[in-house]
RNA sequence: GCGCCCAUAGCUCAACUGGAUAGAGCAACUGCCUUCUAAGCAGUAGGUUUCAGGUUCGAGUCCUGAUGGGCGUACCA
């Protein structure tokens, strides 16, 4: 409909002489009452065209040709708006080319053909995921099945670092517990990690080797450590509906040469230079006041440099759009990656960040900080063991990725019944049951007579629907899943007013065939809604 | 000091990227269950969009400055 209308205004365009053809805006009117589309046109021209937006708007309808199956009526309003009505016939075509996709609903092509890949979580194995961790891993899963619906070939991707200073503190602070449980000697590391699940793990290996360990190193702890961390991230990243199709180790990118053939081009351009013992970035080439040091004196390099080449790694493989999910903590690496991705010929552009704000934990009243190694933390494991996780994705997308997420714990798990997530699934499982009923009570006709839905509630909920697939592609654009949830709420809330409206069950059975095919479309649609942000759609409740 | 993000109803947040009278949910108040799920609906109240300027037909949205908060600004990741 957006693409029609444009043909006819720009046609109608044609008629006056415009040195240049402006770009023609059309959206859809809060009020109701200033009808279905609207477009700021006769406004953008005023001043080419030195005359006063309400008069170039007359000229326009009077030189507007338009098809009145599909468009019942054209005014002019307020400072110069022209608002279009849709014409019944329309909605009705509309309505039965929506039910005939079904489950596909909402698809698009806008991405289509398009190569993606998304790397979130990447969590390193020092524990369970946390609630700080949550927010990242449904943001990026949400985003990844935005883009799929929107047509994208997408790849699910986890960057990790098993080595380092970290990674040796954690194996250190195992082989402590373990020989603790011994009865042995032992030394707990400085900084450990003193989570119980660390203990855990100890045991384990203790009941699995016996005190064969004793005399090791720290080696086979971290590994044992890695291992058992890894599968309790994946779980929990299971049971919260996400998968991944990568894992992608930062230790491959050493053994491959690529951080090595990464410096060498970079110093083959001048950007690269030695000083003070050790190897810096010409970030100062890009803007930034100060260069940065990729290679430290010790001969180890800053996490800037594999994160540069995990990148060019990324673009090599043929990526057309690679998509990071960073904290905002993270918010000045980045620039340094674009600088060194372009530095080295790929297209930055072709990297998005998306950054969210802190989630800031409250409990007991009280904001609270987290730290993994402290074991301070609510895992992600323990909120959905209160919450579910239904309610534990909904909280981490209903707000904008860029606005600080403050999630109290005991609100969290009070709230459970007055959540919004609820009003979704509860829409839902309502029309499921009226559908079971409705099959008991009557038995069809083949054709339906959808031009009987005539009162204002049906309309409404109607147009909404038309709705759907361009709130996907305004959500998948911005990275923004809450916008969908926006419209998705609408959604429930059109049904729920027809539903207050217009009884399905005891009216003529024309009419409550029509209106169980609106109802049926309108739980399919909640439906492939909730689909996309990894929700549950319930046929009871 | 410098950079990025934020400031909207008592609280938590929206506002389709510059459009028409700034909207929801909690919390408060008033009604509505012998009829398809009341986890719901209808209504009332709540605002100088932190402040001061600027840009234009038009600003919560853009630019400048101020104030308050978050995060960075390491040869930590």
């Amino acid at each position: 409909m957006t693409e029609y209308l444009k043909q006819i205004l720009s046609d109608a365009l044609t008629k006056f002489e415009l040195d240049e053809t402006p770009e023609i805006q059309l959206e859809a009117p809060k009020d109701p009452t200033h009808g279905d589309a609207s477009t700021n046109l006769a406004m953008t021209l005023a001043r080419p065209l030195r005359n006063n937006p309400r008069a170039i708007a007359t000229q326009i309808i009077e030189a507007l040709e338009y098809d009145e199956r599909k468009i019942s009526s054209v005014e002019i309003a307020g400072p110069g708006f022209i608002n279009f009505r849709y014409a019944e016939d329309y909605l009705y075509d509309e309505l039965a080319s929506i039910i005939e996709e079904g489950e596909a609903f909402g698809k698009s092509e806008l991405n289509s053909g398009k190569k993606v890949q998304i790397e979130f979580v990447s969590a390193n194995p020092t524990g369970p995921l946390t609630v700080g961790h949550g927010r990242n891993a449904v943001l990026g899963d949400t985003v990844a099945r935005l883009m799929e619906w929107t047509g994208a070939e997408l790849d699910r991707e986890y960057y990790f670092n098993n080595a380092g200073r970290q990674m040796r503190v954690l194996g250190q602070s195992v082989q402590a517990r373990y020989l603790e449980i011994l009865g042995k000697d032992s030394e707990f590391p400085e900084g450990g990690y003193e989570g119980e699940y660390i203990k855990d793990i100890a045991q384990e290996l203790a009941d699995e080797k016996g005190v064969a360990l004793v005399d090791s190193d720290w080696t086979p702890f971290k590994e044992k450590a890695e291992q058992a961390i890894f599968a309790d991230i994946d779980a929990t990243l299971k049971r919260m509906n996400i998968h991944m199709d990568n894992h992608f180790n930062e230790h491959d990118l050493y053994e491959n040469g690529d951080i090595e053939s990464v410096v060498a081009r970079l110093r083959e351009k001048g950007l690269v230079y030695d000083a003070d013992g050790a190897t810096w970035f010409k970030t100062t080439e890009f803007g930034k006041e100060k260069d940065t040091v990729l290679i430290k004196s010790t001969g180890e390099p800053t996490y800037r440099l594999p994160d540069i080449a995990y990148h060019a790694n990324k673009l090599d493989r043929g990526y057309d759009m690679c998509i990071d999910v960073f904290g905002a903590d993270h918010i000045a690496t980045y620039p340094d990656v674009l600088s060194g991705i372009s530095a080295l010929g790929y297209d930055k552009e072709k990297v998005d960040v998306v950054i969210y704000q802190f989630v800031t934990i409250v409990k007991d009243g009280k904001p609270f900080k987290m730290s993994t190694r402290k074991a301070n933390f609510v895992t992600l494991d323990e909120l959905m063991d209160e919450v579910g996780a239904d309610v534990t994705r909904f909280f981490f997308l209903m707000r904008s990725p860029n606005t600080h997420l403050e999630f109290d714990i005991a609100q969290a798990k009070e709230a459970g019944e007055k959540n919004p997530v609820f009003y979704l699934q509860y829409a839902h499982a309502r029309i499921c049951s009226i559908l079971r009923k409705a099959e008991e009570e009557y038995s069809f006709k083949i054709e339906v007579q959808l031009n009987l839905l005539k009162e204002d509630a049906e309309t409404a909920l109607i147009k909404t629907l038309f709705k759907f697939p361009k709130a996907i592609q305004s959500a998948a654009e911005a990275r923004e899943p809450h916008r969908l949830i926006n419209y998705l709420n609408d959604v429930a809330s059109a049904f729920t007013t027809f539903y207050h409206d217009c009884r399905i069950i005891g009216v003529d059975a024309d009419l409550a065939q029509a209106r169980i095919a609106l109802a049926k479309t309108t739980a399919q649609t909640l439906k492939n809604g909730l689909t996309i942000l990894g929700i549950t759609a319930p046929e009871r409740m």
